[in-house]
DNA sequence: CTGGGTGCAAACTCTTTGCATTCGG
DNA sequence: CCGAATGCAAAGAGTTTGCACCCAG
């Protein structure tokens, strides 16, 4: 029941993190594999769903398409762009809808996600310059 | 181009909206050969996600699982019980925050999902039971 | 009539799992 | 040593797609 320290997890982890943007798990994957190549897939996913299950990373589920990992705990949401892909982090204050859902419901509520879609300025000006 | 109305499209909507939960593509498909067992899963997975894609249905999705349905469109949001897997609707508003992001980070907003996590009273209270 | 929609089955994507092997503590 | 973790390949869940036929307009 000893959870051990194995290079696999040291390198995963350090991949994460080392990537800024918001990977999904194949991309880890490749990027794992480029250094390390005799990591396998399953491995990886192993250890971004503990990782995941334990708030040591986030899991980001975007419409159609593969979850998205992310590094960053802290409190914060995610803006998806339906051209690009692109995942990007929001700051907002949303802690204060988790106390009001405390309250009404009486759920007790452990996690919550927040996601937009739209898309991001660069697109936008793709398409304007499409559109012209 | 001109899009047709065909008996499938009718009876998948009338029964997503019958459907007062939040069921799943699949619990959808059951539900519609209860009553027309020779409509295709293809076809009811085609017609939920047009309805999607126009706006007449949301799509909603669950960690570790397969897409909800949601026949209702005004903006509302979701909990999900990691115990039963039930999801229920809450009110609130959000807005506001919506608001701010477009005005703070340049991305035009096309929509927006927000989903919270944890245990519904049921549960609780049969969680309780099994400690005491 | 005509081409959008359907049914079927096969394909596809993403993810998990069984099992033998490896290796951290 | 011993069993947690790994690698491999195969299976699994959920969803999409190619194609021939069908039917709404």
């Amino acid at each position: 029941m000893q959870e051990r320290n194995t290079l696999q997890k040291r390198i995963v982890h350090e991949t994460l993190v080392a990537m800024a943007s918001h990977p999904t798990a194949d991309e880890v994957v490749a990027e794992v594999q480029n250094t390390y190549p005799s990591v396998s897939r399953a491995t990886v996913y192993r250890i971004l769903n503990k990782l995941a299950d334990s708030g040591e990373a986030l899991r980001i589920r975007i419409n159609n398409g593969a979850d998205h990992f992310d590094h960053q705990t802290f409190p914060h949401y995610h803006v998806h762009c339906n051209e690009c892909g692109k995942v990007a982090d929001v700051k907002m204050p949303v802690e204060s809808l988790v106390e009001l859902l405390k309250d009404t419901s009486g759920y007790q509520i452990s996690g919550y996600s927040l996601q937009f879609d739209g898309l991001c300025p660069e697109c936008q000006k793709l398409e304007e310059e499409r559109g012209a």
